[in-house]
DNA sequence: AAATGGATGTGATCTATGTCACAGTTTTAA
DNA sequence: TTAAAACTGTGACATAGATCACATCCATTT
């Protein structure tokens, strides 16, 4: 149950086997069927979770209905909403199991009791949070500088498991555009080479 | 030279004054005139900065040859590009003061260094990059689902100093949209109301 | 096995924003 | 103090992608 998060956590940092097994009892096991909620817009975000298994996205929907993906969560990554998560505000976003999942949640007072018993983990929580401020910063000047047809290429190559994964509509409202187009997009491509 | 710096790492965590004194003693005072670069596209980011007075701003130039800002920097703030910071590798972005400036500089290993001999600054980081994140995404999803307008209304909101103390085509390649685009934008609300 | 809802493809049109071109104004540097 | 460079505005036109409207197709549930 606890494999991939000792894995992604020896990673990064060193801690003892006894910290690890600490860890783990602040951390609560949590399996999500498909197309459940972890949590819905207007909720606050009580959890932050890690994927042992399965996938899960979260996404905001704006005024006009439309949805937009902020993060698609793979066996192995971290989701849910940093702000509400850290301030008790409600969340705008949504996190949602594309398919039957394994999760690890931990609440915010957990978070807080284990990044003082286990110093490491403050630096652990740093590089993580680091690594996907670089990813979305990246991800914000390529919305601003590719086409969507790039976008897409681009994905193809990144996260292909995602792709075959993943509905199409849904690989487009990460990509920011609509799923007319990226089905266009697509069908352009095969056709072309 | 310190006092903005001291501000701010006091606003965040605990630390002693000889704790602070140690710190500064890692920082390298810097002024960078008008129009200056701290690194250009191609050159490794062996700096990460703390703006003590004045404006930075960092961007891309794209294969068009458009430019696309990710950050401006205002007294208080941090700049950089943590990616090739870290990797020391060549870094994408460009990084120009737009008023004249006094920065405080700090190498990879002062900065390994700091995190090392004082663990609060771990955890100060680790905030620090953690708000910079949930900006991001913000920043992100409200590309996808609002107007250019819509965004311009908002920065004004958000940042007035900014666009204040900004030319109108980099506010226009902050906002994703072409100066034509913003100057239309902007000569309509005024007539508007 | 039927039925319901989710997912995809594709045509016809619309629209926000980009591109190009030029003029006028302000700032900077020699 | 003057030339050069940076900045802003605005018209005419082009275009990537959005919208709307159907038609299949596929998977899940009963």
């Amino acid at each position: 149950m606890f494999d991939f998060l000792q894995q992604k956590v020896n990673e990064t940092i060193s801690i003892s086997e006894e910290e690890f097994e600490y860890a783990k009892t602040l951390f609560l096991p949590k399996k999500l069927r498909k197309r459940r909620f972890l949590f819905e817009e207007g909720e606050p975000c009580i959890y932050t979770t890690f994927v042992e298994k399965g996938l899960l996205r979260s996404y905001t929907i704006d005024e006009k209905g439309s949805e937009h993906i902020l993060q698609f969560a793979m066996q192995g990554w971290w989701s849910g909403d940093l702000y509400s998560f850290l301030t008790g505000e409600p969340s705008e976003y949504n996190i949602e199991a594309l398919e039957d999942s394994e999760l690890l949640l931990i609440t915010k007072e957990s978070w807080d009791q284990l990044l003082k018993e286990v110093p490491a983990f403050e630096r652990y929580f740093r590089i993580l949070i680091q690594n996907n401020l670089i990813a979305t910063q990246r991800r914000l000047m390529g919305t601003f500088s590719t086409t969507a047809e790039e976008r897409y290429q681009k994905m193809l190559k990144e996260f292909p498991d995602v792709i075959q994964r993943v509905p199409l509509h849904m690989i487009a409202s990460y990509l920011g555009v609509t799923r007319e187009t990226l089905s266009r997009i697509r069908s352009q491509i095969t056709s072309g080479s």
